[in-house]
DNA sequence: TTAACACCTGAACAACTGCTCAATCGTTGA
DNA sequence: TCAACGATTGAGCAGTTGTTCAGGTGTTAA
């Protein structure tokens, strides 16, 4: 006896394949899970989940500099993850995506073991 | 007049700030999105998810090379992503969490607007 | 006008990431 | 025994990332 368990790669390869999207809808998806990837990021998402927050408060409450606060709101801002409202000389922003909850939510189940 | 909008930092800061896990859990959080943020792990996970594969048809079916996948396959068997299976020369990969299809799936509905 | 404040921006830097390449290991068939 | 095969590993590299820093904008109060 010489094959040990009796696999067809081609076959496999073919099934498999289905199972994953065009490169441009994997790309939109790790573009996603990359925004939350970040623990600042992750943070400040949360964060405006709660409640809306103007870059001071955010910078304090994590920690940092207003100026990487501010940095990382203009990319959450491009991919419209976050929306803002000026008032006077403070910015409030503030959570424009509802899935994302939804996905923070999820990917605690799986922590959680 | 001068205060545009009644604005108390204080007590938005503390109530932002309780919908922020504690660091730990913040960081397994942005670790798991990690993970499927990158292209390559991600197609490794989705076609796992369909069949189990080895290594050689996950190269084939990615186009990349054996040891890309190997690489990355490592990394996802310590995170206990996916499991392995020795069968004579090959080692069958499959996936070991069924909460991170959960993800992907949320993640979809999330591209898809 | 001026100073203070909240925020934004670009350059620069260190740290990290994913890949390639070459060498290696373990198993199998000749 | 030995060559072929599938898979793994470590070093090295180019590209990316998040932060800091210095300077800037716009708004407000004096």
């Amino acid at each position: 006896m010489s094959t040990p368990t009796s696999h067809n790669h081609a076959q496999a390869i073919r099934s498999a394949g289905k199972a994953i999207g065009n490169d441009e809808q994997i790309l939109s998806l790790s573009e996603t899970f990359k925004v939350l990837s970040d623990p600042t990021r992750l943070k400040i998402v949360m964060a405006l989940g709660k409640q809306e927050l103007c870059v001071l408060d955010i910078a304090e409450l994590l920690s940092v500099t207003e100026s990487a606060v501010s940095h990382q709101l203009r990319m959450l801002k491009t991919l419209r993850l976050v929306r803002q409202r000026k008032d006077g000389k403070m910015v409030f922003y503030s959570l424009d995506d509802e899935h994302i909850e939804d996905l923070i939510r999820v990917a605690m189940r799986h922590i959680s073991e």
